[in-house]
DNA sequence: ATTGCTGCAAAGTGTTTGCAATCTG
DNA sequence: CAGATTGCAAACACTTTGCAGCAAT
């Protein structure tokens, strides 16, 4: 157990569910997590290894892995392509991603799996979708690469 | 100069646009011009390596931006990021990815700039966007990606 | 007491860069 | 000939892995 720190309630949720899933709660994933949650913009995996000082690389990555595969975080993809991972707030959902300060916002639609006939009208039986929209705050957004 | 050897249509439409916008045309980047135009199926920068032997892998990457960013080329990331490279044929199209080839089909249709008005009311002026559809080829496909 | 988790360092990927030699236009 | 292009190798950036020790349950 170890020093408990109060966490972000977020971190709070994703700790109990790591735990309901029989993952052990170590104090290095502790860590991962609750600086995990308070992310407010997508964020690289270097940048994350840097806002847990004193844990092992492997070891931030593996979380970010493990993170992802219980849907706890997403993976944005920029524009060039090099990825980013963002607390995962709703079930499905697509990324608004402001190119400028990289901001990411949910964005929920449906309207990819309404393309589904018309895509299997071209031979393919879609069975998923990757969709990122990219564009810049209105009204300007000023900061950089926020946090 | 050199071997003036038969061209792929394709390339040859490519290396007189290389030409006109005043780009030498060296015969290595011939080489990887006439490769690149053979491909059906997308392919990675590795594979395109392989398939100029003789050639320096840097130059392989260089002229494979070149060509992307004449529009030549359209980079399709896979489900799990990875990009590969294909001969664009049309100007704007997304991709329709079978996870079983890998073949990739270009897709048109204008829905997601149709999205603008719903995405600007999020507070985001749309500028791109990046959509890829993953799923299986309708009555099996069988070639493993084929190419 | 198990056995999952961690840290380290090494090994992988995949892509880019510095630079001298080479070739095109 | 000037300047673009190439090849090589080294450098990079990012992520994964092997393994021995540690610690959560």
């Amino acid at each position: 157990m170890s020093p408990v720190r109060r966490l972000h309630p977020l971190a709070d949720d994703f700790i109990r569910r790591l735990e309901s899933e029989g993952h052990r709660v170590t104090s290095p994933r502790r860590a991962v997590v609750d600086a995990v949650s308070h992310r407010e913009a997508p964020f690289t995996a270097a940048e994350l290894c840097d806002s847990v000082p004193g844990i092992g690389r492997a070891t931030v990555y593996r979380n970010l892995r493990l993170l992802q595969e219980l849907g706890f975080l997403c993976r944005v993809l920029m524009e060039d392509g090099s990825p980013r991972y963002q607390p995962s707030h709703s079930r499905h959902h697509h990324h608004l991603v402001c190119v400028e300060c990289g901001l990411v916002r949910e964005f929920d639609c449906d309207i990819i799996d309404r393309l589904a006939p018309h895509v299997s009208r071209q031979g393919l039986e879609m069975v998923g979708h990757r969709l990122e929209i990219y564009g810049r705050c209105t009204g300007g957004c000023g900061r950089k690469a926020a946090n």
